[in-house]
Order: structure tokens, then C-alpha cells, then sequence
DNA sequence: ACCAATTAATTGGTCAACCAATTTTAGTCC
DNA sequence: GGACTAAAATTGGTTGACCAATTAATTGGT
């Protein structure tokens, strides 16, 4: 009975900010290049303390919407008022993504990964992979949760694809990734590890010989079984 | 002459301390699970302000590196050190990506994008993205730029691909396209532009017929003369 | 009347002190 | 001796004041 009252969110006085300041910009008040008010009559007009203020105003410079110069003013950078509507509802809630969008996007980012991995990859490279598969296959063997070193595994091979952004973007998703493995408990039986083991070793295989498709395809394959063991549960 | 003296990088105190924190954490010092010392003790031993540490432990929080629990303490969430020794030293320098990492990656998204979109979109998604094309195609014949109204147009997309996680990715990068966009002076000339609106109609059409290859291939090709245009410069 | 330099006001950055909630500790009662 | 309670210490949260750099205004000279 007394769950009914755990769903209300607390909205923070940041968050509150962070939503007026998005309508001043939306509604037109404030376009690209304009200088944000200061912080303390923000402060003041909003009824809030400074800090609040300010750390708003970190948050949305973190994704580049605003930039502050010391000393003297933050202005509105980037983009223009069209993006910044569905850019600060939506990647403030990056937390809020399915398991399934979430899946489908790391298949997209892994398997082209897995290609330019297989396309680019050094000797270091592969050194850096076996390491990291092996380092798993230990943690497997010893029955203990391997959670870490098994994305460590996809990470190194991000990194043979030579493509930092690819790289980055799959380092912002780890998280949430993580998140749903121990939600879904995705994992946790040695079957599922055994299998783990050999796909990844098949991966490697392609990476080594330089098979862009094939180990596309692997990839694909790979967390394909990954994500169907994670629906049956 | 006075040239030579611009590249010195101002360390602020706030990368100062997560450079510490980092190590604190890759050392094995702090494992995931641990509880970080509390800010004062912080503070104090690494000779900077409360404030300071507590900027760089909510920057931290943002990555889901560390999760501070209110009156509590701060742990360290999520991963382990092993992925965390990328993920601080790379993701914090997310702007520093080269053009050709940013363009293939933004080839990945945006096929796959319109190729989900096509597969899922509804007649309300059409509509936006008919709007935005329309914006765009307005803009230009104005002779104004129109990188906003471009890049709308791409966003829109990838909200009718209703994977939210692969338009937040686009809404990451999108700042660095634009950027980019502006140094190389990509979409200057009406020639080009007048290719891009034939381009974005053919896309649209084939999202609207629901062909989610054809619209794959085509926004494929959209961006490659994009890109092409870039390189030429 | 215009321009330059100096001064005044405003800006974001920094800090130390205070607050409420939590955790730990000590004490007391059974 | 163990369990529970209350008080003390510790925690992150919040605030207002102060600082140095920047910008705007004023003033003086030409």
C-alpha cells in the first residue's frame, strides 16, 4: 500500500532551473550568441539560491549549450533554438532508455566497430583483446561475476576501430549497459559464460585476420544471444 | 610570433582533482562499491576548497562514475577500474575528436536512423520531418545558412527511428557536426545546398514508403557527398 | 564634439560557515 | 550480556560574503 507514494519525483530546485532557463530559450527570449542574465539576478528572479543557479548552468554546459567565460557573462552557444527543444528534455533523461533501444544501439555501434576493428587493428591492438578475454575467462572460471572485464573485452575492440567518437559514444552507454545487466540479471549462469567465451574468441579471430565482415557478423551474432538470454528471464 | 604562447592549457583545480580521484581509483585504492572520503577530508588533503571537489565529484557523477548519496557518503558506482582508466581520460575529451572519427560515426547513426525510421515511422513523424525539410528549403532560398534547419531535419529522423538512445547519441555529437561544420565552412554555396534538398527528399520518400534499406543507402550516400564537400575545401 | 584613460559597477570564481539528515557511538534498561 | 534509545559526530546540501577580472561609465583632455 505505502508503494504507491515511492513513484513521485522530487523534482530538484536544479531541475526547475534547468526547465525555466529552457523555455527562455525556446520561447525566443534568448537566442544563440545572446548573454544568459547573470547569476545572481537569475538567482534572485527564480527564487533560488546562486548555487542552484550555477550548477544548472554546468549541467547545460556539459552538453556545449551554454558557454560561460570567466568574468564575464555565459551567452547561449551551439546550436539554435530548433535542436536545444529536444536537446535538453531528451539527453537530460538519457537514464530513462529502454533495454531494448539500448540493446539495438549498442548492436549498431559494436558490429561497425567489430569492422573497423577488424579493418585497423595493430598488433598492440590485439594484444590489448587477448589480454582483456582473457582476464574474463579467469574471472569466469573462478565463478565470479564478470561483468567488467567482459565489456572490457567490447571497449578494446572500440579502440582498435581507431575511431574515437565511436569509442566515446559506446563509454556513454556502458553505464546504462551495465545497469541492465545486473537489472536483468543477464549473466549469471556459467552456460550463458561458457558460450560468452567462444563467441568472443571467434571475434578475435576475424579481428586478427582482418575480416571486417565476418566479424561484423560475429558481433552481431554475439549480442544477439546476449540480448535474447536477457529477454527469457 | 606571439602565436607560440597560446597553446598553454590552463589546468583548472577541478581537473586537477579528478586527475586524482582517477588515480586514487586505477591505483586500487578505491574500488567500485568503496566510499570515497568525504569531501573535507578531500579537500583538505589535496589543498583545494570543498567546492572545488565537490565540482569535480558531480562532474564524475554525470559520467556514472560516482554516485553521492545525499548525507551519506559518495561511492563509487557502476564499473571497475579497469574501463574507468578510458573511460575519464577519454570521455572528458570528447571535443578533441578528429573530423573523419566524428563523420563515420555520424554515417552509422544516421543509417541506421533512417533505416528504423523507416521502419517505424508514423504519419505524425512524417509530418515533422516534412516541416523541417520545408524550414530548410526556406532558409536557403534566402540565402541564409542553414545548418540548424539541416541537422533538424537529421534529429527528426532519428526521433522517428523511436530509439531514444540512438537519437541522444546524435544530440551528443550534433554540437561537434556543427562546429565542424563552421570550420570547414561545409554548405556555403548554393550548389551544394541545392543537391542536399534533393538529397533530404529522396531520403524522406523512401522513409515514407517505409523501404528501410533504400533509406539507409540514401542517407548514406547524402552524407558521403557531404563529407566529400568537406574534404575538398 | 570626440576620444582616451581612469574609475565605478558588474561579472563569474572562490571560500568558509551554517544546516539538516544520517551514521556512529555511548549509555541505559531489560 | 544484548537490545534499544538518545545524543554526539560526521555527512553532503546550502548559503551569503568576498575576490579578481571584466565591462561599462565617467571624466578629463584635445
Amino acid at each position: 500500500m505505502l508503494e504507491n507514494f515511492n513513484e513521485i519525483k522530487v523534482e530538484t530546485p536544479v531541475d526547475k532551473i534547468i526547465r525555466q532557463i529552457r523555455s527562455l530559450i525556446t520561447s525566443g527570449q534568448l537566442n544563440s550568441g545572446d548573454r544568459l542574465p547573470p547569476e545572481r539576478k537569475l538567482a534572485e528572479k527564480l527564487g533560488v539560491s546562486r548555487t542552484h543557479v550555477r550548477d544548472a548552468i554546468r549541467k547545460l554546459e556539459f552538453y556545449g549549450i551554454l558557454k560561460t567565460l570567466p568574468q564575464s557573462g555565459t551567452v547561449v552557444s551551439g546550436m539554435g533554438i530548433t535542436a536545444l527543444e529536444g536537446l535538453i528534455t531528451d539527453v537530460l533523461k538519457l537514464e530513462k532508455t529502454d533495454f531494448s533501444s539500448l540493446v539495438e544501439t549498442r548492436v549498431i555501434l559494436e558490429t561497425n566497430g567489430a569492422r573497423l576493428a577488424a579493418e585497423r587493428r595493430t598488433p598492440e591492438d590485439i594484444i590489448q583483446i587477448e589480454k582483456a578475454l582473457i582476464a574474463y575467462e579467469k574471472k569466469v572460471r573462478l565463478n565470479q561475476t564478470a561483468v567488467e572485464e567482459d565489456l572490457m573485452f567490447h571497449l578494446k575492440i572500440a579502440e582498435a576501430s581507431k575511431n574515437a567518437v565511436l569509442k566515446s559514444l559506446m563509454l556513454i552507454i556502458t553505464p546504462d549497459i551495465v545497469k541492465s545487466f545486473i537489472q536483468y540479471k543477464v549473466c549469471d549462469e556459467n552456460e550463458i559464460e561458457d558460450k560468452v567465451i567462444k563467441e568472443h574468441e571467434e571475434i578475435l579471430e576475424h579481428i586478427v585476420n582482418g575480416d571486417g565482415e565476418a566479424a561484423s557478423q560475429a558481433m552481431k551474432k554475439h549480442l544477439k544471444d546476449v540480448f535474447e538470454f536477457g529477454k527469457s528471464l
